[in-house]
DNA sequence: CTGTAGAAACTTACGTCGTAAATTTATTTC
DNA sequence: GAAATAAATTTACGACGTAAGTTTCTACAG
């Protein structure tokens, strides 16, 4: 983040600062974002994404190591803001069923309020994720909030029984019904609907079993 | 089918029968499943496909409209193959809970044993599917075999509630499973377990509401 | 057989892509 | 101002999808 003068005897000539790195970072993902939503990311050219914020083609570059790295760097934000919209619900909700609710709630008015955001997110044919620590580290953010909640259940005594597999039968249920109503199997509105059917059931179902 | 002589004045050179035709669509089609299970479908280009059958690269283009063709035969013919195994296993068993229990089981062990296709066929970024009526109807028979089952249950009375509603339940709880393990947040093996839990816990829940 | 019409296959060519390399521009310090 | 060098631009290259043009091959007429 400083911004010094050279120490040394030589000549420096003006270098980007840290925010000014941040800040063409930022204005490109924006415009790859939108983009992308238009067209889908394989569209999208780099020519296209440089002429979005008028520089010229090769400029972005000097900001991102490749296309595939905007990708990543677009994905990265999107998971990111969706494990904010989780916490956030999360936060707001008091006892262990309503957090359960309001985090499943969250989490569908977010995968279909921005279902470019989503799609980009669980792609299933995306390039090697391992060389985006950022990336990796972003999903793992909103995968303990989406498993996260489980916790307080149990301690409530709400719900028993393992609580990685109790997480991840809410979660894969609701990514189940969320990706029928994207890939236009349920009319528009049936994965809410979907989802609260699936949390209802699973939860009296756990409930019978303990 | 047929193959004949020309009955009018003119000479005729040879053409293809709707067998060549449909021979060499197959072959490229495997070339193509194969290159695009390794490489991905964006990393293959038309002139490796052709290379794969030993033409020049503009051959292919007598037997598919242009690339996007190609993918939505292979993710057509991965659909057909899905939704057989899935028959083969509900006509395998008897019973309602045992035909649900077997297309379940039917289902994890074609995701994960063909795991290519799989993200092929429910891949969120896919283009204009409408455009390919074939690839639309084997989705169809995939969806119908997946929740038909449900129909079963209800006569038996072993599950109780809207058809509809209860298929979607167990397909949406089922294919999280399958894509929690694809996207690697499940251990190998996990999805199969996870969608036994599901299954059962949904079952019971179903029941308790009845 | 030979000639030939026309489908099938191949070759060439074009515009565009991602991006490497070379070049120009702009800014800071002397 | 002059020198130095980061930033930005321009140029260039190989590869892509595929349109257009060319050659090859085959089934019949004579």
């Amino acid at each position: 983040m400083q911004v010094f003068s050279c120490n040394s005897d030589k000549v420096m000539p003006r270098v980007l600062s840290d925010t000014d790195v941040a800040d063409f970072r930022d204005r490109l993902c924006e415009a790859a974002e939108r983009l992308f939503a238009e067209h889908g990311p394989d569209a999208v050219t780099m020519r296209q994404l440089a002429a979005a914020l008028g520089v010229s083609p090769m400029t972005p570059y000097r900001y991102f190591k490749d296309k595939d790295d905007i990708l990543a760097a677009v994905r990265t934000n999107a998971f990111n803001r969706f494990a904010q919209a989780l916490e956030t619900a999360r936060d707001a909700a008091t006892g262990a069923r309503a957090k359960g609710a309001a985090v499943g709630a969250a989490y569908v008015t977010f995968a279909l309020g921005h279902p470019h955001s989503y799609k980009l997110m669980f792609d299933l044919n995306q390039p090697n994720v391992d060389k985006y620590p950022d990336l990796v580290a972003a999903g793992r953010r909103a995968h303990a909030t989406m498993t996260g909640y489980v916790d307080d259940a149990l301690a409530e005594g709400v719900l028993g029984g393992d609580r990685e597999q109790i997480g991840m039968m809410f979660w894969a249920a609701t990514h189940g019904a969320v990706v029928l109503e994207l890939a236009g199997v349920l009319p528009p509105g049936g994965a809410r609907k979907l989802q609260l059917s699936l949390d209802s059931t699973l939860a009296r179902g756990l409930r019978a079993k303990a």
